[in-house]
DNA sequence: AATGAATGAGGCTTCATTCAT
DNA sequence: TATGAATGAAGCCTCATTCAT
């Protein structure tokens, strides 16, 4: 039973990396199902008790792969002194800018097809299991608390920060266009300055 | 002669506009070539005449049609009083906002296919016939000067503020989210005022 | 179980027999993989199960017809009261050509196709299962064992034998040029008689 | 006038060297017509003033390049001191062997479209415009009798011959099955002196 | 729960042939 | 004679999905 179980749950999990692997190396495109199995080592049937099609798969990769990344970035900031919330939340994107220029592939995947749904629904996944289910953007909330800082949209900015971070890096990484990622940090993160600035001098009077 | 090369022009045409109101409706890859040469009232292999695939194009397309929203903004521009390269270019992103909030179908096309490569070669086909050749680029080039600016990395941030755009304007229009298009242009104008002080302020210092 | 790998093989088999007898009618160009699964009353997904194309098929029909030919000439030989090695090869020959000239598709599609590779694989086929796996070719052996002869390249004398009857048969029989089958038959079977001769004699000697 | 009937036989003869060479390199199935006049550098309406079909293209080329073969062949002979017909014969197969073991591709092009009708319309091809229009097959005749041979059935002893090589040769040049063609020569030109005593001998007597 | 053989709609692409110029 | 754009039938092959075991 407890066997059988999990056993059920290997060969989903089996499924679920070998996609992503597939999507990774082929595109999702070519990536056929009749891939997926036999990669896996299952039978095609199977892949339909877990998952309703390729897409099914894919949506649930990309928020848990998105939700890994800033778990990651999140680990690595705890690791280090940095206090602060520009310089916690620019540490964070530079980690993920980072891990993102090693793994072209996961760029393309991302960016095709995080929309900010799946992006709240990757923030909200929580953090990691010894963190008491803790997920990102409370996290945010909270480094926001710490240090005294008052935003009037956090969630607001935050969507701008990461749609920009999302295009430019995108272009950057997979393109060198029309700078390398390298040469464009600098500039990038001076915009995210800007960006803090606006939100801390408060939009909220104007917005309306 | 002069017909048959006329007739030729026309079926290119027809296959060209064709296709584009199936991607719109139907989405690329739902849309079939037998879908496309129906609609367009020619026969298969005509369309190989043309076009490698359908890829092909889609590529044309994008180009063409961020090319046009360009154009059209331009022209705009000119016919009202405006001056200053900050009013003059937030004009511009505000006329092709509201366009593409008219035609959300246009607004996954061009985001989901349009890459920096592809949209500078946007920006670098020719305004208008009686513009004399002149192209998106140089006019925000002329912009610049006309106004005595300054800005170290032009480039850069016109770069900047296009994703900063595209990204954003992608969600709020298609999903309002986090918030709709009308309630976060605001922050979005605020913010692209920053990008602005940014790059006035000059980049290039600190940009090694 | 058994039921499904039997029903498996009885598809295989439709598709097989189909493709025989349509390459036979209509000829291979002419036969299209549409043609073969309407035929055999199966769907085209199934043909591509079993076989990569309808070349694959081909391949496999020619090995197989040409091997069922010379089985059927040997089983006709063991039921009479022949001996002699070149008596015994005679017969097995003129069985075949009896065949043939009532087989003239076959003639044309064993011509085409049969390269003295696949002939020889076709050789090595088991005769029959009654025979306990015995193949043509080592049946040649016993032939020429049992009668004391003694050949120095045995191998090079039937294909000599085998691409001589090759031909002559194929131009006799379709087109009867230059005379008929019946009318070549005794010139054909001096000249075996006469590469016999050659082979008794030994021309390993100035082989080289 | 002169000029443009002359311009008219340039088109066909280079659709019939450009069909020749795409036929060697690509195969008769894999070429199409349009391939042809690609290369031959003229419109595809063109192909149709000349020619059928590409099989009427490949007709004209087999029966053109067997004759040749014969042609050149003969005429190296007769730069030679050699009499005697069996070694003329043989001189001139030798000649032609090592001619098509330098072009695999015209080996496999011959041997797939030759048949002993359209063979034979190449030996009656005359051999060459100073030879007063003597073909293949006149001279064959006149060796026989300038060496006071004597043979029944001389148009047999041919066609036995020609199949004889034929087979064998397309399978030792292009597979090297079972042995090289340079190995199988000293069988080969034995088995064709026997051929030659047998229809010295006289086989009429016992063909009926 | 798991299998994998079978399905067949439907996509893509090629190419011989025509015909108006 | 010569052209080459246009045709559209016809072929190949894939692949998501089902269902009997």
């Amino acid at each position: 039973m407890n066997k059988l179980e999990h056993n059920k749950q290997l060969k989903k999990e089996a499924l679920f990396n070998t996609a992503f692997e597939l999507f990774m190396t082929k595109g999702i495109n070519k990536t056929t199902i009749s891939d997926i199995v036999q990669k896996a080592g299952v039978a095609k049937g199977t892949f339909y008790l877990y998952f309703s099609d390729k897409y099914d798969v894919r949506n649930k990769l990309v928020s848990k792969k998105a939700g890994e990344l800033f778990t990651k970035g999140y680990k690595e900031l705890k690791a280090t002194q940095i206090t602060g919330t520009e310089d916690s939340v620019i540490y964070i994107i530079d980690y993920i800018i980072n891990e993102l220029q090693q793994d072209k592939a996961l760029v393309t995947f991302i960016a095709k097809n995080l929309s900010w749904g799946i992006f709240r629904a990757a923030l909200n996944t929580p953090i990691a299991a010894e963190e008491n289910g803790l997920n990102f953007y409370d996290s945010f909330t909270n480094l926001i608390e710490e240090n005294g800082d008052h935003f009037d949209n956090p969630e607001i900015m935050l969507f701008t920060i990461v749609e920009l971070v999302g295009g430019t890096c995108h272009n950057c990484i997979l393109y060198h266009e029309p700078l390398t990622m390298d040469e464009y940090k600098p500039f990038l993160y001076d915009t995210i300055h800007g960006i803090f600035q606006q939100h801390r001098k408060g939009m909220s009077s104007q917005s309306q």
